[in-house]
DNA sequence: AGGCCTATATTTAGACG
DNA sequence: CCGTCTAAATATAGGCC
């Protein structure tokens, strides 16, 4: 749990590094082992993309359904994903395990501006 | 860019020393400086989540929609994202600027088996 | 781009306050 | 939980294939 906690930090440390050195994009979402969410990313969070993903015929749709109290809460990342929720599992492939995952996409604009990399950023948990 | 490669491969390592180490789920999606997206995590990706991230009242609903040729692609995470698909900006809100991102979110069942943890990892690229 | 190398810088575990 | 400290483990840049 230690561990769990330093070694999120030195991810979350890499992550900030590569974004400021490359000015790649990022995203993390990492659940602890008690299950805790942790989330981290690059830009900031205004709207989502919708993608497919090729290799295995998926499609994964990342719909932002509302957003508002945004000024006091800028960037999404600086805030804990906080409680899960349960819901039904999907049903969508029993094949592997009990565990649920997720895929996130990032739909970039054509010639956008490569800027704005790099504010310092935080790794909060509840 | 090379640094990118090298830092990449070395995030990636660190994921997954995250999940061997403590058990925890993580997923990234990185996004080249030149726009390739490279996709990791721990479990597999055989459902998703839907899940309110109530700091910025932002809620996300991640869905899958297809899901076959499973059988020669059993990891999502072992393929690339492969190439962003351009679609008309979403409007939700035009506050920050030109880049468009994402968030995922994961679920794990109640008192789900947190073995399957940990099988070597791959970060490829295309 | 990936692999291999080596010197240097960083991260880590573990103990402690 | 957060800091601080330390020795030991690891990541990194940069050169080279």
């Amino acid at each position: 749990m230690i561990t769990f906690s330093k070694r999120r930090s030195g991810i979350h440390k890499k992550a900030s590094e590569l974004v400021t050195l490359t000015g790649a994009e990022i995203g993390i979402v990492v659940f602890s082992p008690s299950g805790k969410p942790f989330s981290f990313g690059h830009p900031s969070l205004e709207a989502v993309a919708n993608q497919e993903h090729p290799n295995d015929n998926t499609h994964l749709l990342v719909e932002l359904t509302a957003k508002k109290g945004k000024e006091t809460q800028p960037h999404w990342w600086e805030t804990p994903v906080d409680e899960l929720k349960h819901q039904e599992p999907l049903q969508m492939d029993a094949a592997v395990d009990l565990h649920k995952t997720f895929l996130a996409k990032l739909y970039e604009k054509p010639a956008a501006t490569s800027s704005s990399m790099a504010p310092p950023m935080y790794f909060h948990h509840k």
